[in-house]
DNA sequence: GCTTGACTTAGAGTTAACTCCAAGTACTAT
DNA sequence: ATAGTACTTGGAGTTAACTCTAAGTCAAGC
């Protein structure tokens, strides 16, 4: 796969997928003769799992670290374990507040709609 | 109220609070003979209104249109609805993604302790 | 009266995460 | 063969949201 058409398959633009690989998200992907890139499924796996988990929020430093783990082998299982666990419990944390504001956001729309209500009423007097 | 008591109310830096003040956030606060602020009540609530805001991650460009709407007074009740409404269905998406990503962790974590628990018996072997 | 500490300002610097640019190479259709 | 298009690289530029710095003012305590 080139790498416009994983950019299209993935949504995220070619020069997001360069930088991925730059940095160290995504590992070397292979070249054809010519030096283009050329996406085998496996790099399509982590293209995809990189853009799940940055549009989490997971920032490119702690999914560097993940990645770096995982490159060392079986060994660092339970490194790996613990950075999911921190992770996913930020995550949840971060729901739990936008959870409450979505609330506070849906009371204020209402409150607005009482007052536009009353606001008409006033009008048509 | 001083700068630095609003800040340690609501956990913000006090450079964030001037920064907030600088490009409109929050209206300008009153000061003291000496050029010092002194934030009202009214104040204290824009600041955490802001805060809260920012927390679920509305844009510091959006709560601006929502401010300066608010300064133009009532007729623009139904814009700023409007835009809540807007900012309360993006935030929604944002969760729905967001819980996606949390459930996928979550299965990781559970891969990941199977494979621990299978790679310690081969250990015990 | 002098030092100390909290405040003031304008404006420069930082950080994360892209995003763009220039110059060059390579396949593809006329 | 030549024009066009998609790719390559290194490195510069951008954006949002702070965060820090320097130079100065002011009230309070010794």
């Amino acid at each position: 796969m080139t790498i416009s058409e994983v950019s299209e398959k993935y949504g995220l633009p070619a020069d997001t997928l360069r930088y991925y690989e730059k940095v160290g998200l995504i590992p070397p992907v292979g070249r054809k003769e010519s030096g283009v890139r050329d996406y085998s499924e496996e790099d399509c796996g982590w293209v995809e799992f990189i853009k799940c988990m940055r549009g989490a929020g997971l920032s490119i430093e702690t999914l560097l670290r993940y990645v770096a783990l995982y490159r060392k082998g079986n060994r660092t299982l339970k490194q790996r374990k613990q950075l999911l666990i921190d992770e996913r419990d930020k995550l949840q944390a971060r729901i739990k507040q936008m959870q409450q504001v979505l609330k506070r956001l849906n009371y204020k729309v209402e409150v607005y709609e009482e007052r536009i209500v009353a606001c008409e009423k006033k009008l048509l007097q």
